[in-house]
DNA sequence: TAAAAATACTCCATAGGTATTTTAT
DNA sequence: ATAAAATACCTATGGAGTATTTTTA
């Protein structure tokens, strides 16, 4: 479980395909289908239905949707306190 | 950012030294001290002040720790949960 | 039949290991 | 002198891309 494979993950939800999260991601559509694949196989659950060309949550995907967002929004969050500590040295300086 | 390097991080921080850590993550110090770095270096601050073969700390590691934290208590959590949920599927299968 | 995802493959970046050096007790 | 981290170097794994195939709406 990474975190590249949480943020596909989450782009796959909003943008509702691989195809448009991949463009959102500035990747491949098979990278994307890469990634979701092996977080599939660690995690042992399927994360989306495949019905042919359109795709749909599945119960497992829908239960790891709202820890994926508390993971990346952690990320965020952590990213931009350190960057308002370098700040404040920088001022302090 | 990756969810190995804050792993490491949280490592380094609970057994008070790189070699430590290593040996509680199977891998050598070498590669700790990579990852370590490569964390620094991204988020662009020091977690660690190395005085010759003592470390502690940074004010900005402190303020990693509780968002490290929690990452990997959401992992852990939504493992649990998806591996729960495979369970269920079992029994009822 | 056209769109979207999966698959096959190739290549390269990078993560990890070994060996060694540096540094502060 | 010794214990710990940093550095240099090498290798191999796997992640990303291109090209293609498969599938269903």
């Amino acid at each position: 479980m990474t975190i590249d494979q949480i943020e596909t993950f989450l782009a796959v939800v909003r943008h509702n395909g691989f195809r448009h999260a991949s463009r959102a991601l500035f990747l491949t559509q098979p990278s994307v289908s890469t990634r979701i694949h092996n977080l599939e196989k660690e995690l042992n659950v399927p994360l989306f239905i495949r019905t042919g060309r359109t795709i749909r949550l599945s119960e497992s995907g829908k239960l790891l949707l709202p820890y994926a967002e508390g993971i990346v929004r952690l990320c965020c969050e952590a990213r931009a306190e350190l960057a308002k500590m370098r700040t404040v040295h920088h001022i302090i300086k």
